[in-house]
DNA sequence: TATGAATGAGGATTCATTCAT
DNA sequence: AATGAATGAATCCTCATTCAT
């Protein structure tokens, strides 16, 4: 009888080299070799446990989309108040974990695909939905509808703004000061919705 | 009898196919023959007037580089009021040659060459600083010191987040709402800033 | 305690599988795994039974002539009239499993490995031999000495063109048109050996 | 300028080699690297040329049924006879460069690929109705048209069938016997139509 | 006995680059 | 200046075989 429920561990092992690899030589070296190399196993597992590159590719971006969908929910879990739940989900995207560089560097990665892969976009599609839907639903109860929305697009691009600064200025800003800047962003909002 | 001149015109050329192949096949699929088909010109002709591909690509970021800035720089020349050379900026950036989907897809799959290219990176670098510099000489003119810096990290992680937006969610903020967010954000920094 | 008596069952359904695998996916794509998910069994059980694909490849090759060879001999048995011996030779080559589509495929596929594969070369020589062994004695008992070699040749001939017929135009020739067209040459012939 | 006129030289080049490698290597070691080996080119030229192997392959077999139709055709020219235009085809199936253990055994190596390959099927079916028609107009003049069909498909199958021990058995029947049997079955059919 | 996970050599194909013309 | 034929290294993928269980 051959080993037994190898399929989840070889399947996180060669997701996490994937993410390994693209952060150590970028999206265009990736090669399956190298993924395999950094896993320390051989190039044809690759095919055993996913349909090719691709789908490798697909279940990494996946797996960075889980990560960080749990890492917002854990943090929202039992938080009712809205600043509140919003500031969650702010920690959620800033979490060390989420902003480390092997994380922002794969995200980046994603990201130029996204626009000529429809597997990819599809997943793009849904976690942007999910955290508009996420901030819409928060701002709308501290904050008049029509600016509710505006204020989540503009929350949702200054995050993605930051992350993008911790992947292309490595020591520039830190999760920190991420997490400063957008929390300060979500307070001049409420000032500016309070009535004078 | 050589035609003479026809450097900067092939060049130009050969830059524009690769950016129009960059948004047509994405940057992965970028190959030379299919920038030389673009082009309308032999495969062998990049090795002519670049050192190769990748110097193509190069001369192709600082090309868009270059658009950038000119389009930043056309606006603040002869601005002298912080408010509205913030505005020139933020104006420079959403232009509308600068957030078309050619450019932000290009631009998109630089960004994600930055970390693993250093000409890619330094070419960034140098953008990065201008930008925040430009930012930060302003609004030390209308915000304390200390809050100066990060209203520019702030406006310019903002910036950033809004072109990600337009590169991967195409029919989703456009030009208007970018500028109109950016704007509203240097706003509220600014009654912040003010005194009670 | 291990299975009694599972060898020849796994030889013959591994030999079954392999015939199968050959018709439906044809001799290039016959995989190992293919051939097992054939049978319903794991690829390692092919080097359990045999020395790995090679050998059962020339294992099927036997099985396909031991096929034809007692598919003939069981219709030659008491027959002693020569013209009878030579229609009990065609009879048993366009038996219904002889001239099925999946024999012939299996056939068409070996013989072109015949040429390049030393182990295939001897199992049809021999085969090859037998037939023309049979037939040339049956002819001499019918046929002047110098007639009867070529008889059997053309024969032998004919009656592996019409096998290639069945399989290259599977709508073509019938088993019955190709058994007629058999005898018929085999009449034609004793005709001319008659004296006037 | 580069080279021009080099198409036809090296889709010529890598037809032959190709026949060649399945001569001496067989059909399934016939790999891209042993054709360009043997026609002393590099790998990548194969898809200058064709679009991939499996076209390579396609017109290499396009051209063994282009050589044994104009061998025919050539004999047939200006000859009215309708015993001497079956002569003809029968001499065009025999010719030496048909015949030849290169030529045949890439027959055999095709004939094997043709149930599992709709390109070679198609050739195939051209190749065998063109034989067919030829035939069967042949004997139509001077056999009853009952009997002109079956003399048809008998001759073309003994013809494919003395191929086939060309290639199976190579020191077997040569070209001379081989005509000389098909030459015998055609006087013998030209006999039995004839009156008593 | 039987499994199927794992290996790694070898397959077809792609592509940046070179170079004779 | 410009071409595109030719190269061959590198890519992804397949597959016969091995082996721990």
């Amino acid at each position: 009888m051959p080993k037994l429920g190898m399929e989840p561990i070889r399947r996180r092992q060669l997701i996490d080299a994937t993410v390994a690899s693209i952060h150590r030589h970028g999206f265009a070296e990736t090669t399956v070799s190298r993924i395999c190399a950094e896993a320390g196993v051989s190039t044809g597992i690759v095919h055993h446990y996913f349909d090719g590159k691709d789908d490798l590719l697909a279940a990494t971006m996946r797996s960075l989309l889980d990560d960080l969908r749990s890492s917002v929910a854990g943090r929202l879990t039992g938080v009712t108040d809205a600043r509140r739940r919003i500031g969650a989900i702010i920690d959620g995207n800033f979490a060390a974990d989420q902003f480390a560089p092997q994380a922002v560097a794969a995200w980046l990665a994603f990201w130029a695909q996204v626009p000529h892969s429809p597997a990819l976009a599809r997943l793009q599609r849904i976690n942007a939905r999910r955290l508009q839907s996420n901030l819409r639903h928060a701002f709308r109860q501290i904050l008049p509808a029509a600016t509710a929305r505006s204020a989540a697009q503009g929350l949702g691009a200054l995050i993605d703004g930051l992350w993008l600064q911790g992947a292309l200025t490595p020591g520039g800003i830190g999760a920190d000061t991420a997490r400063g800047l957008a929390s300060a962003y979500v307070d001049s909002l409420l000032d500016e919705g309070k009535p004078a």
